[in-house]
Order: structure tokens, then C-alpha cells, then sequence
DNA sequence: CTGTTAGCGCATTCAT
DNA sequence: ATGAATGCGCTAACAG
């Protein structure tokens, strides 16, 4: 509440002297001075207007993230646990760099440009963007912009992403299942909220198919709605006799956890009838039994790197690798059976 | 990047008419300077400079939200699914009403009262504050504040909590370990990060054990500490014959799917050997097996009430009730065995 | 060492 | 129907 006007009119100093002990300027301030003014600062509770330095500097330190996510799906977005990891990371990471973060989970790219713009945002942290968006945003916004998990179509302009390497995901978790003797496999994206990753995870599987002497077709694809009930109904669906699946290829720990955990209710038991693979190993698969085979990432280490990233853009270093893949690796557990 | 001043030049009219139909003020604008600034405006893509808006007004539309909790702990605090739940709600809340919102985790009061002038924020909720310091949060900031599950300690103020039936969750799944013969319990909180709800919980827990003449003392009870590692140690230290505990009361899902599984595979069997109570009924507690005896409740529904809470109080509306309880109820699944 | 001033972008009041 | 002027809080350049 207190400005340094009124603190500069209690001082009987004026405003010049105030912001001079504001910000460490004790040169130019008289002993006496400073410990008065220092005194009442200390009392009032001062803390600067940020819409004066807003207005001034033209920025904000704000750290726009962005989860790029359509509406409907908005109270479950957050509450996978690879979101939040990330997300936690971030916060924390953001808030040790002296900046702030503005949360805001939305799909239109219109609302993130102003929002950047309207808030003078320092940097902007972009999740799950699809790749025609990322150009749009990328043109109009004119501060560091650092994406996760994004795929780009265009090479116009240099983007900084924190990847995964997803095809390598798909593939080494399919190269296992067909050393398992699976064949009849099914691959379930988390559709729509992750396109790029997941059409990448299942050009992986694809390969390893190719590789095993087969083919893989995109019937051998099943995305996922935002209904539970739906979901549970599919899992019925393509465990029955008549589907013919011996694994099931999930795209997420979360929704597989929630398949297996319905088909063991249902007496359908994992992995003796079915298998199920999971993606992310996050807690999910430990809890659940059998424990999940799944392909490991470390995604908090995602939300470090990419504010890692965007402070040095912010600083204006040169980023030696504007692409980051971050590894990924099969961890095998107990829900794929032998064939 | 273009401000109303750079629009009224291009358009050869002044400022003061561009906010006009920026304000959609049409009745003092001529049709045809409305249709020319128009047009400029969207071509512009104007946004709005939020620091002259908070300049102006002394206020931002910022809602902040504090996850008052320690900083060691920052990681992991989104991590639940308890927190998630409420995040998700609140941000998607927050939006819809036209606000903006601030993530911040701390525990450091000064902080956040300096963070919420100096971003002149339009509301706060904090979640998880000691009821000390939420007596200097509310006497040192001016703005509606909204507090989730809190307890407060002196009545100065009238502070604004969604709370819940914490002492009845305690006293609910102890009834229920009683009535299943068990008398040897340890209440497991999950310390220091929600004490006012734990020492509830806790309160419930002796309540039962009194009704049903018998009495639980201090020693019933054993924090939980941040590291795994050590958490791990004591989940097997509790086990051991010589703590002669035949139930464990956890007060979250989350920990206690942690240590059911790991119980689990260092080769105790729940309930058989040990019977596991949880509290928060979220995902966690279907996902393990067996699935967990919980306490239920609705976290997200806790972060919708807030928002609307403080929407009410924004409007300058009456509160007929500040302090909401919401109802848990006991959710009984596999993870209790009669004794 | 200390004070005065201009200007950032905007809404508002008061002219014209 | 349109425009000019003011001030919100702050910093930096400059003047004393």
C-alpha cells in the first residue's frame, strides 16, 4: 500500500532518496538518511507497484506456463501426476529465479498471444502445443518461448523444446512385447491432448514391427475419449475374444492403471488374459498389481530444463542445443506375460 | 506491443476515442471512426497493458494462490493428487471468471503479503496455513482472502475457510478399525504439512477409542517424515512383532498406497498381517491392492467452493456462512481384515 | 548528497 | 462526436 511517495513525505526526504535506498544506492545516501528512511520502509511494508514497473520496463517477470489443453479436459489435466511433476518443478524453479508464474490451461493460441502481451510476460513455458500453433505463437510473441513435449512442422523459426524420445518409447516397448510373443497388439493414445508424442510412439511401434518382419497397421490404434465410462467400455471391448489382443499399449501410466485396475474388477486378470504397458513410470505403475511394465521418463526433469532453458534465453545466452531429447528407458515389471 | 496511443496515430483519430470503442462506448463515436479504429485494433491485435490497468485501478485481477508449505517439500506438493485436484478446479474457476492466476508455494507470511501488494492481487487463497500466521496473513492484507482447510486460533477477524470433517474422518475410520477388533492403531500424519487437520483427524481418533472405553494416547501417533528412504524405514519398524500394531491410520491415500505397496512386496500382506486405513479417497486408493479403506472426500469440490467464495466476497456479496465443512464419509474397501 | 522532472499506457474528466 | 489534460508509482537523467 505504502509508495514511495508517502514514505519520501515521512521522511521529509524526497522520492529520488527513497528509491536511492530502495535499491542500494547507500552512496548516494547520508548515514543518517538511510537509517530513517530504512526504518520507515521497514515499518510501512513496502513493496514496489509491479503495474509501475510493468509500465516502465515494459516486463513484467512473469513466466507465462501454458498448458495447451482443450477445456473440457481442464480439472483432469492437472491431476495426472505427469503434469504435476512437471508443473511442480516449474514452480519452484520460477520462483528461485525471482520470477512469477502465471498458471493457464487453454487451447487458443489467440488468448496465450494476448495474455503475453497484456501482461508483459518475461517468458512463456508451452506444453503440448500442436505443431501449426507453435508457428502462430512463435511469430506473435516476441519474448524466449521454451515448449514441452511439442512438435514443430516448420523450420522458420529457431524453437526451443524439452522432448522425449518418444519414438524410441514406442519402439522398445513394442520390440518387447513381439520378443513376448505378441503380436496382436493395440496402442491406446491419451487422444487429443498429445498428438505429436503419441503419433511419434506409435510410428515406434510401427518400426518394431517392420523390424520383426511384420506390419503394423493404424487399425492397431484406439485413442482414448475424456469419458470415463466410455474408456471403461472400450476396455471391455478390446479385451473380449472377438478383438483378439494379447497386449494392450498404452500411451499413459495413468489411463493404464485405470484399465488394469477395471479389467482385474471385471475378472479379467493381468497379464494371464491381457498385457498392459504403460508410458511415463511415474507412481502410477508401482501401485498398482501386477506392477506395470512401462517406459520410463523423468518429467520433473523436463520442467527443470525448461526453465533452465528460458532463464538463459532471458539472459541472453547462446543455447548451444535449442532441442532437447530427454531419454527414455523400458522398465520391465510384472504385466506383460510370455506367450 | 501496440498501446492505444500508437492505434489513435494510425488511425488519425485520438486516444481518448480509441478507448471509447475499445468500451464499446459506440453512442460517442461516429459508425464510420468506429468501423476504420476497429479494424486497426484487431489488425494490431491490441492487448491491453495490464500494469497501466493496475496503475490505474489499484487492482489487477490477479487471484494468488499460495500452497503454504515448505520449500524442501516444493517438489513434491503438487505431486498429490489431493493438491492437484484443487489446483485444476481453482485455475479453471479463476479463468472462467475473467481473473488471472498466480501460483505460489511458501511458507514465509511476509512473502506472500509482500507478493500480494505488490501485484495489488484482487483475492488470495491460501491453503494449508498455520493458524498462527493466517491471524498476520488477514490483519496485514486487505484484499478477500479465502483460506483451505485452516484452523484459526483467535476470532479478530472473520476469516473465510472450506474446510472439512477432519475430527469426524479421524473418528469415522477408527470407529470402524474398533468395530473390526482393532485396538493396537498408529495414526501416521503426514507432518508438518497440514498440522491444524492432522491433530484434528487425530482428536477424532481418540474420540472413538474413548466411546469405546478405551483410551489412545500421544504415542499412537508417528509424523511422517519428506524422504522416502526414512518413511520406508519406519513403515517397516511398525510392522515389526515388537510394535505390535495391527492397523495402520494413514492420513492420505498417498502415503499410504506407498506404504501398502511397499509392505507388499517386502512380503507383508495387507490386511492379512497388517490392515491399512487411508484418507482422501482419491485415485490412489482404487489403483492398489488390496484397494483402501478411506476416508472420502471432494478436493476438487473444495477448490470450486473457494473460488466461488471468493468471487462472492469480490462482488461484495454476504457470506451467510464463512467456514464450510464438507463431508467425508468412509469409504470401505479391501484393506481392513476383522480380526 | 538531495531534489525536480519526464514519461511509461491507460481511463477519466473536462473542454471543444 | 472528438480531443487535451491529468495522474496512477516508479525510475533514470539531470539539476542543484
Amino acid at each position: 500500500m505504502a509508495t514511495i511517495k508517502e514514505i519520501s513525505r515521512k521522511a521529509g526526504v524526497s522520492a529520488t532518496t527513497v528509491a536511492n535506498v530502495i535499491h542500494g544506492r547507500t552512496s548516494k545516501v547520508s548515514p543518517a538518511t538511510l537509517q530513517k528512511v530504512q526504518a520507515i520502509i521497514e515499518s510501512e511494508k513496502y513493496a514496489p507497484n509491479m503495474g509501475a514497473m510493468m509500465l516502465l520496463g515494459n516486463n513484467s517477470r512473469i513466466i507465462g506456463v501454458i498448458m495447451f489443453t482443450e477445456p473440457r479436459h481442464n480439472e483432469t489435466v492437472l491431476e495426472d501426476p505427469f503434469s504435476s511433476a512437471i508443473l511442480g518443478a516449474m514452480e519452484r524453479d520460477i520462483r528461485a529465479a525471482g520470477y512469477y508464474m502465471m498458471l493457464y490451461v487453454s487451447s487458443d493460441e489467440e488468448e496465450v498471444v494476448r495474455l503475453s502481451k497484456a501482461w508483459k510476460m518475461d517468458g512463456l513455458i508451452l506444453v503440448w502445443v500442436p505443431g501449426k500453433i507453435c508457428s502462430i505463437i512463435s511469430s506473435s510473441v516476441d519474448v524466449p518461448l521454451v515448449y514441452i513435449d511439442c512438435f514443430f512442422n516448420d523450420d522458420d523459426h529457431t524453437y526451443y523444446n524439452i522432448g522425449l524420445e518418444d519414438r524410441r518409447g514406442g519402439y522398445e516397448v513394442t520390440k518387447y512385447l513381439l520378443s513376448m510373443g505378441h503380436t496382436n497388439i493395440l496402442f491406446l493414445p491419451c487422444n487429443p491432448i498429445f498428438p505429436g508424442g503419441d503419433s511419434e510412439r506409435f510410428s515406434g511401434c510401427k518400426e518394431a514391427f517392420t523390424e520383426h518382419g511384420l506390419v503394423l497397421t493404424d487399425e492397431a490404434k484406439r485413442p482414448l475419449p475424456y469419458d470415463r465410462a466410455k474408456r471403461e467400455k472400450i476396455y471391455l471391448e478390446i479385451t473380449g475374444k472377438d478383438a483378439g489382443y494379447t497386449a494392450l499399449v498404452f500411451s499413459s501410466d495413468y489411463y493404464a492403471s485405470e484399465a488394469l485396475t477395471f479389467l482385474q474388477e471385471q475378472g479379467i486378470n493381468v497379464p494371464d488374459d491381457i498385457s498392459i504397458t504403460g508410458f511415463d513410470d511415474n507412481i502410477f505403475s508401482r501401485l498398482v498389481t501386477p506392477r506395470l511394465t512401462t517406459v520410463h521418463q523423468d518429467s520433473s526433469r523436463k520442467g527443470r530444463l525448461a526453465i533452465e532453458m528460458l532463464m538463459r534465453l532471458l539472459r541472453g545466452e547462446e543455447i548451444e542445443q535449442p532441442r532437447v531429447t530427454l531419454p527414455i528407458y523400458l522398465q520391465i515389471r510384472d504385466s506383460v506375460r510370455k506367450l
